[in-house]
DNA sequence: ACTCATAATGAGAAGCATTATCAATATTAC
DNA sequence: GTAATATTGATAATGCTTCTCATTATGAGT
């Protein structure tokens, strides 16, 4: 009986994250290769709770799951607006570099690519504080907020 | 008796607030300018635990307060990393625009001054935004993130 | 394939930040 | 001063997240 799995994992992404995982001494199993299956293949970042429905991962395995992922570096946690923080692929897995929409009054969040000029502006910008913060950075986070399109009726 | 009250509210914001709150119906009491008051002084965003420590008014009241005066759009809340949301005064009310440079180990946020170009540019790229994506675009975000250099030792 | 060591699982308990409740108190308008 | 309304604050309730631990699955070595 084969799984009844919707989404699959890419194989680029999945020996990605094999070698992610094993400095962690983690391995890729079916649940976490279900909840990268279901994160490789949305438009936006996820609750754990959606994440959970979309994969059959039961809630606890989510959460440790998705922990786990986030300590190894293939998935980021993107903090919103209420109803728990969202997930999805660190950028280096799923080769788009983008920001976000966040709708502040449902809390939706939707990705958009930035320009590549304010981009280079951005990098110019962080090596300032690079400089001067004594801050080692490791990325830069920008959202833009407002009302989305339901909510603004 | 003199209130025991370490740092006083300025008059400017003071009067701002009065006006912000009334269409809801809010009076400016002593415990709300109490913890105005101490995001006024405060050179980061603070979580409500700090609100609550460094002004004395009861936590439940300062839960409370701290949510009407976002709803007055006096205060935003910053999402930061783990440890709880983080308040500091709307931008309109503090006078400085700025943002967040974030230590994703300890949670701890600072604010940096952005330079003007990277601001002409945002606002330009935001403009793009509201003609496409249908939102009602009311502010953006701009976070550095990365180790702090105490938790970098 | 068998066995051992270790990783992973998952249901429920525990933890903790936040929100709701509501009787008591303070404030404002008249 | 009195009535109407806003505010307070201790506590209860909620809900997301983490922890616990007995059970199950996996991989290495023989």
């Amino acid at each position: 009986m084969a799984a009844k799995q919707i989404t699959s994992l890419s194989p680029t992404i999945s020996a990605a994250a094999v070698q992610a995982l094993a400095p962690l001494e983690l391995r890729l199993t079916r649940h976490r290769r279900s909840v990268l299956a279901v994160l490789e293949h949305s438009l936006r970042p996820l609750t754990v709770d959606e994440v959970v429905v979309a994969s059959g991962v039961p809630t606890s395995t989510a959460y440790r799951n998705l922990a786990e992922l986030v300590e190894a570096g293939v998935v980021v946690r993107v903090t919103g607006v209420g109803g728990g923080d969202r997930h999805e692929l660190a950028e280096q897995f799923s080769q788009n570099h983008h920001h976000h929409l966040v709708c502040t009054d449902c809390g939706m969040v939707t990705d958009f690519d930035p320009s590549a000029q304010l981009e280079k502006l951005i990098d110019r910008e962080i090596d300032a504080l690079l400089a001067t913060s004594g801050f080692e950075i490791t990325h830069h986070v920008f959202d833009v907020r407002g009302r989305c399109r339901e909510c603004n009726t």
